[in-house]
DNA sequence: CATGAATGAGCATTCATTCAT
DNA sequence: AATGAATGAATGCTCATTCAT
């Protein structure tokens, strides 16, 4: 039934509800018991139906984990950008990013888990992992651009200084992946850790 | 033959040149095939010997991750922790903590690799995944310690500011991580990485 | 599929079917290999399916051989329970009893071989082997206890003398049980067997 | 070195200890674990020597445990057949095979299950199970030839009735097996089982 | 749309056995 | 006499997938 490129939206109803149950059931199973164990089987059991009934709504484990990935990836960046969008100056809207995105994780532990069960276990049919996969030009990552985003219209605006974009970005970006897996800070409230970031990257981006 | 904390050391030679021969196809295997795919047959068919001689060295398939994991950890550590030593100051440390950390994962991409696939594939009997493993208070991350002895010590001596040690040792963990990991620098050579990561931070952590 | 307390007739026509197949698979070739050899890959060769299929039916190798057990027992007890409900008075149940016994190992001597296989072979999972298991109260042995029924019914009647029931069923048993196991009476056939054990047992029971 | 009829007697001291450490640690193991998992490398590693000493006395693992059966066998015979010898008039021999064929499994539990646990599971290299095995005519069974000599003696000194020899010895032998067997007589004591089913015997026996 | 039945391939692991030392 | 090293074969079991119904 579905080939990788499927019509989106010509599905019936009863199909779609079906599809999202079973991602529903799916991220639950990654959460609880990891990729390498997350067989199909364990996902219809959760689901309550039958495995068969995966294959029928879903060409492949490998298809069902992308359309997984799919809608995690469209949930967080959804979250984090309608508050991003909500700042008026590259500062607030620096700020807000980082706020969004370190509270996305702690209000949304099952998905922040089984997103990283996926990227960092599924791999293309050419054995590429998924964590080593260049966003390809046409479907670039929605929040890594926006952050970029911000940066470049902070410093045309002569409010942050003159750093390298995407490096800056990384600095970001990994301090708030850092949070919940980097044990150090394992007793460091949500709070604490989104002020003090946050007044961090702002002495590293400002103008000296 | 091996308990799970068998004396080290006690082995033949003979014993311990199988064993390093089987991690190093391990590591091939892992960066290759990733974890999921990385299956004792498979593993063996690499080192050119019968899976049966792997359950003869290695207890288990656990067993044979947790010393590869080990034996990956002590190669990059010591590789960074060489490299730091060699500075005086808190700040010529800071800056080869950072340049050696870089190097390492350029130079080692294979090590990287597979660290990365045990780290997310791994999980204890209990099923707790590693990367969601706290350090245990006796055998702390060496590399955790040692980047926060030194912000701790440059801001005694008061060529730091006053920053979230914790936090702040995140922010250049996550930096160092996301280098391979993310596709945004995928185009950023090592040098431009590794100059431009060092002069952000030296901008973050100083007094103001 | 199968729990371990099923409800038994909840399945399919089908499933019945191949589970009684499997079943009869299992009883040929523990009669032909004994349990040490008897693998479900040549239970599942015998009945002409994959070795998948048996664990598609049966939870475990220790759930078929229950299952097969289970069966078995009933067969030879109903067998023999049906000829002693034919008897009126003690001594004759008492020689259906024995009559019946002796000739259901002869008729069936492939399930006799089974069950014996079954018996000394199988263990709990705590790997207490089943012939050193104590009958539960609540599933106590029906063929032991309809022994001692009528023994204990002839005293009650003063047509038996005074021995210890539960001995005198030991007796009985256990001599019936060697008719096939001991080889000093390989030679003996079934109707002379049968009917001296009744005359020896009728005199050690009777009234003096 | 061991065909199948070593030639006894012609080893040396140190390999006849070694051979009886073996099979010693044999015996542990099967009333351990039961013949399916006493496995080489777990009688091995109970010796405290090398599986392949194992090999090294024994050309098999069923040379091994032939030893091991007619060890076990030669022990209880000897044991009964001593007390036996004690005996003057056959009905005095007879009781003293019944108490001394009960006391015997009672004081040495861990021979008799390793006894059962062989007989019940070792087969010829044809597949034939010990337990089917007809006791050959050079070889016949010492126990039940002297049970059998007992009876007969008795019927010539006209102090036992008329029965079939070979019928009432397996009626013996039978209630001798079924004491620990037997779940129902799981609460009689050795002395109460004794004494009764030699009164039993006695009356089955006795000339009317 | 949904399932139960079925399978071939693969898994980690254990086995008895061999052999050079 | 004894062992460590090594293996091919076999074990029970799980997997993703297919297909008739």
């Amino acid at each position: 039934m579905n080939q990788d490129h499927k019509p989106e939206g010509k599905q019936s109803f009863i199909a779609a509800a079906r599809r999202e149950q079973i991602i529903e059931a799916a991220v639950q199973t990654l959460d609880d018991i990891g990729y390498v164990n997350a067989s199909l089987a364990k996902i219809a059991k959760r689901a309550g139906i039958s495995t068969a009934l995966i294959s029928y709504h879903f060409s492949d484990k490998n298809d069902l984990m992308n359309h997984l990935l799919i809608k995690l990836v469209e949930r967080s960046t959804s979250y984090v950008l309608e508050r991003v969008a909500q700042g008026n100056t590259p500062e607030e809207k620096l700020e807000a990013f980082i706020t969004a995105s370190l509270a996305y994780q702690v209000t949304h532990p099952a998905h922040q888990t089984a997103l990283i069960e996926i990227i960092f276990n599924a791999r293309t049919p050419e054995q590429v992992p998924y964590y080593k996969l260049g966003a390809e030009e046409d479907e670039e990552d929605a929040l890594v651009s926006t952050l970029q985003h911000i940066l470049r219209e902070g410093q045309q605006q002569g409010v942050f200084g003159n750093f390298h974009v995407a490096i800056m970005s990384n600095v970001i970006q990994g301090a708030i992946g850092e949070f919940l897996l980097n044990p150090s800070t394992k007793d460091v409230d949500l709070e604490t850790y989104s002020s003090e970031l946050i007044r961090i990257i702002q002495q590293a981006t400002m103008k000296l």
